[in-house]
DNA sequence: AGTAAATATGCAATCGGTTGCGCATAATAC
DNA sequence: GTATTATGCGCAACCGATTGCATATTTACT
């Protein structure tokens, strides 16, 4: 009676269904879970049970006896950039295709968030973990820490070479290289760079793209060019203000991030400046807000849906082999795309 | 032997401190949780033994035995949406004041995988659930289920009134009545207004807010002018098609999403109609990137990072009651803002 | 009929912490 | 010196589902 109050739930176990049934609670666990060894008739009839009794299975009970969680943790800088969002998409996909569920983790590019997170994730018993460095991690020893527990993990975009780990990248190099390349080609020839002064690989990569790639055109290379900051809009801003400063103006800018460029991209139309015949300005992710801008941005493609998908795939991968021998950490490099459109189309464009 | 096989993890659990130091389980479990009933020199001796065995506390057992996991669940239609990104930061700044994991879902406007999702948490033994209901949800049964196993919910923005729950929304009505008032003041005369054939209260109410601004201004309706449609960008630039191809074109635009009016900008632009002077458009929503376009777009915002913290708030108030007495449903009404930009501003701004 | 083999279910331990109750030993009181 | 009260820790049950092994009941087959 007093356990029946109101306002205390009822708290229907597999044992309420076996006393109602006079089976015990071992043939309704294997009723439940379809364990060939019980009949039809059985099967049926706790099926049946476990509706009236509005019976729901208490998956950390058995995550306990099993060892296993069927979760996976995902930690990603922020949820609501297009490419997190995207990503985690792809890695859901495959994730519920496998009965995985998948819990998503942001560590707002805050070391501290980043280094708890995996804690709470390891003692949420995940059994496994993906995941996207924050910019200002600077120590990566946290996460040694899964595998040390033997939870595989598997990193994706923002990486390191620092960690034995498995990881998806795009060719961050190729695709600088490419906007580059294509500046180039549309007549410019003082291209600036903004980057970030974070130990991320990405941002080194397209560094180094940009820096190949006047090279090997032989456009000199001016390193006042090249302007450190966060790559946020008003740091894209900041950047822009500190290149119109300049003796010689820059005629194009190419930014490692979407939101540096569209900085950019304001302050020169506030300033009358006309973009892309004056100055060129490309950006990097293909952010949707880059075709809403006047003139629409050119960026980089970064397949962000298959990445997740891909970066998935990998996880189980070692996931499956993981119980046995370790597989050794593997490097997947996707091929970015050029997105050209009108802040960096100098000439009419071909119209193919 | 055999158990300490490399490849297997070593599992460490509060069995082997307590060996380690000759006391028995219960103590280091009370240490470990700061009972007062231990003295500090086996606190220190526990906690100095956990962190040399690389001990990792396991949630999973403490919440099966508890029977609460510290974790609650966020539904969202998707979290790469601005607003919805904002709210959850907002949810998770005041849980993790509180000691609570946070672990977002995504419904991807998807019926099924909603109810999936419920279903999941609800397994997943979650102490709480926070929602913001998918677009195509027309019966919200799924919703009862938490109540009904005495784990509170509460909804936010995306909300009905066929549920007896708390929920956090934002003035829709007076946002909407805000936009068509300053339309109607900028001297727009023929409003055309986007909405959403779904059951969704905020498409409601907005169109509400719309027809109640008209009438009081004696601005006449139109039915021809009203445009039902999913509200996404291509949705948005169809809608506008629709509207160029009407004997009497519409001298403004209210959207009742963001996503809509980009797409109306974009198809007018592209037909070489200015924007205001000829046609104004206004959003609904305040996502980043209309503060990109050319020109800005006008928009209502909805104080999201602050409706998160209304939301957690008004969670964890009935989450501490929920144990004696049920609290009475309370619906918290924010009041939201207009953002006026280039996009309906015909005269020259005051410029203060 | 008798035994092997298949079928269906029960028993009890287990996963890793948590906690009410009880039992020492030590400190304080009268 | 005995009674009283703290203090510190151990014992064992418990949370709910899972599973190896044992048992009971049929069915099959020689």
């Amino acid at each position: 009676m007093a356990s029946n109050k109101m306002g205390s739930k009822p708290k229907v176990t597999i044992h309420h269904i076996a006393e109602k049934l006079n089976i015990t609670a071992s043939t309704v666990s294997r009723a439940l879970n379809d364990n060939p060894r019980i009949s039809e008739v059985t099967k049926k009839a706790v099926l049946k049970a476990a509706k009236q009794l509005n019976y729901q299975p208490n998956n950390i009970a058995a995550a306990l006896r099993n060892g296993k969680s069927y979760i996976i943790g995902i930690i990603v800088p922020t949820a609501d950039r297009a490419f997190f969002a995207s990503v985690v998409r792809g890695i859901e996909e495959i994730a519920n295709k496998l009965h995985y569920k998948v819990i998503i983790c942001q560590s707002y590019d805050n070391y501290e968030k980043e280094v708890q997170t995996i804690d709470a994730l390891l003692s949420a018993r995940v059994d496994g973990i993906i995941a996207s460095i924050g910019k200002n991690t600077e120590n990566f020893d946290h996460y040694k820490r899964p595998q040390e527990k033997g939870i595989p993990l598997v990193l994706f975009d923002r990486t390191t070479d620092a960690l034995e780990v498995s990881q998806v990248v795009i060719d961050d190099y190729l695709g600088a290289y490419k906007v580059v390349e294509h500046l180039i080609q549309q007549g410019c020839r003082r291209i600036a760079h903004f980057t970030s002064p974070k130990k991320v690989s990405v941002f080194k990569e397209r560094l180094r793209g940009y820096m190949d790639a006047l090279r090997d055109y032989e456009v000199p290379f001016s390193e006042e060019l090249v302007i450190k900051s966060n790559l946020q809009l008003e740091d894209g801003r900041a950047s822009m203000e500190q290149l119109l400063g300049l003796a010689e103006r820059p005629d194009a800018v190419f930014s490692a991030s979407d939101y540096g460029a569209m900085g950019a991209l304001q302050v020169l139309k506030e300033n009358g400046i006309k973009v892309p015949h004056e100055i060129a300005v490309a950006g990097f992710g293909n952010e949707p807000f880059t075709s809403f801008s006047d003139p629409a941005l050119t960026t980089v493609d970064q397949f962000s849906l298959t990445m997740g998908r891909i970066t998935a795939e990998l996880f189980f991968e070692h996931f499956k082999a993981s119980a046995d021998k370790k597989l050794v950490p593997q490097k997947t490099v996707l091929k970015p795309e050029l997105i050209i459109r009108g802040s960096t189309l100098r000439n009419a464009p071909p119209k193919k």
